[in-house]
RNA sequence: GCCGAUUUAGCUUAGUUGGUGGAGCGUGGGACUGUUAAUCCCAAGGUCAUGGGUUCGAGCCCCAUAAUCGGCGCCA
């Protein structure tokens, strides 16, 4: 017999068909003669009925012993019934018990659990992540996530950009170096990769267009709710582009992210409680751009403490974001709050020529990028006045001695930008196995 | 690194002025012919995070330690 997925009968496709389905025990309950099983597979839930007199005494003890998370077999004719949540039921003929749950080791993540929680997690769920996966929430989280992904590659490669791949094992910083996870390498010290983009830069030349989806890891001792130190870094790197290119396409792929989910995953996004409307403008409109020293201008007419050169901290983002109902650019900040790789404003040497964009609804900075400090000259000025070390850049700096051309990219948290779009409580609910400075297990 | 908080059964929690810890979920047993987090009855399950201290007596008061959570800095 024919394997159906749950999706399928839910949208009609097997109705009075005798069915083969493979799943999950959701939840189980009834009394001596008629038991509800309620089915999961990984496209949705499915109540399962089965009656004592029509299975017969032995299936139907069987179907009793069946705790949640028990992985069954189930054969039986599907039906439109209003009495079942989601309008179909199962009327079952056999039932197998694959994988069965022993009741001394009953699964751990209860309702009391999950409710505690409140749709976030708690202490008890990090530590049983591993399960906490098979919950609803976690699916959708994942499922959101997926098409997240799906929508950066197909952005990218829909505009001819190369798929590049650096290492992750480096021997210098892109940050500062305090936040480098170092790592013994056969009797010298390596470090864990901050971003793509140095190594990216040395690509430049041959592929001009480039991007990679790629995890960074970043030791800071972080606790808050936009932080992991290890996550998804989608970056990108473009020959001959000025800051306004760059941000374009940084736009343009936050577009295309809100505009897949929408098409591919608005059932998840409902069912999280996120108002379609407001990802719908997030997928339509024009990201307006402004200026640092603006917006220095607008926090201190609101009367916050700010002096100019300081660089913006998520305090002062969120105030400055509060009122957005779209993500906003912030371009040319001071070139003494960043670092070496930024190019100097040629207009203003006060400034670089970068962007970050804020997400609003509290959620702060997704991307940073802009124009990458490409002559020669100037890369070796700028490292020096920071006084990093040369040595370990040599292959960059090269990349300026043989034929440097102007060019810049960014990077976009692709967990920020999930939990943003998903409107989750903390970045972690949208990773399946978070990374802080507190926790590396499950 | 800084600030604040929490820790009681597998999970979620109540616990009064200090006087031998209650419940819900889950699990086991029983009842029930259609349930929707099913319901009803019964049972098992606790060194109250750890170590000290005060006290006739500590889950409760004090000190230390640990783990965890939240916020900040830093950033994506």
């Amino acid at each position: 017999m024919k394997t159906v997925w749950i999706s399928d009968i839910l949208n009609g496709k097997h109705d009075g068909q005798k069915v083969e389905l493979k799943g999950w025990v959701k939840r189980s309950r009834g009394s001596n003669k008629i038991r509800f099983i309620v089915l999961r597979d990984s496209t949705g839930s499915i109540q399962c009925v089965a009656k004592r007199d029509s299975v017969g005494d032995e299936c139907f003890e069987n179907i009793k012993s069946a705790l949640i998370e028990s992985s069954l077999i189930i054969h039986g004719e599907a039906n439109p019934d209003e009495r079942a949540d989601g309008g179909y039921e199962i009327i079952v003929d056999s039932v197998e018990i694959v994988g069965p749950v022993n009741p001394e080791t009953p699964f751990p993540i209860t309702e009391s659990a999950m409710a505690a929680a409140d749709g976030g997690e708690t202490e008890f769920l990090l530590d049983n992540r591993h399960l906490y996966l098979r919950t609803t929430r976690m699916t959708t989280m994942l499922k959101l996530r997926s098409t997240v992904f799906g929508a950066i590659h197909s952005y990218f490669r829909d505009l001819d950009f190369i798929e590049y791949q650096a290492p992750n094992f480096v021997a210098g910083a892109v940050e500062g170096g305090s936040t480098l996870f170092e790592v013994p390498y056969f009797g010298r010290k390596a470090y864990l990769t901050q971003s793509w983009q140095l190594y990216a830069e040395a690509a430049m030349p041959a592929l001009e267009r480039l991007y990679t989806i790629a995890p960074s890891f970043r030791a800071e001792k972080s606790r808050t709710r936009r932080h992991l130190t290890e996550f998804w870094h989608a970056e990108m790197e473009v020959a001959w582009a000025d800051n306004q290119e760059i941000m374009s396409y940084g736009e343009g792929v936050v577009r295309k992210i809100a505009g897949s989910l929408l098409d591919e995953r608005s059932e998840e996004l409902a069912s999280l409680g996120r108002d379609l409307d407001v990802i719908g403008r997030y997928a339509d409109s024009k990201y307006p751009r402004m200026r640092y020293d603006e917006a220095v201008e607008t926090l201190q007419g609101l009367g916050v403490e700010i002096e100019w050169g300081q660089d913006l901290d998520y305090s002062k983002e969120k105030i400055l974001t509060q009122d957005f109902d779209v993500p906003h650019f912030l371009t040319h900040y001071p070139k003494i709050a960043k670092p070496f790789y930024h190019r100097v404003d040629p207009d203003d040497d006060k400034y670089v020529l970068c962007h970050d964009l804020l997400a609003p609804e509290g959620y702060g900075e997704i991307i940073g990028g802009g124009e990458r400090t490409w002559s020669e000259e100037e890369i070796l000025a700028r490292i020096d006045e920071e006084g990093t070390p040369r040595e370990p850049y040599q292959f960059y700096i090269d990349t300026r001695t043989y034929g440097g051309v102007p060019h810049g990219g960014f990077g976009l948290g692709v967990d920020r930008v999930c939990s943003w779009l998903s409107g989750a409580d903390h970045i972690r609910e949208v990773i399946p196995f978070p990374r802080d400075s507190r926790r590396v297990t499950p």
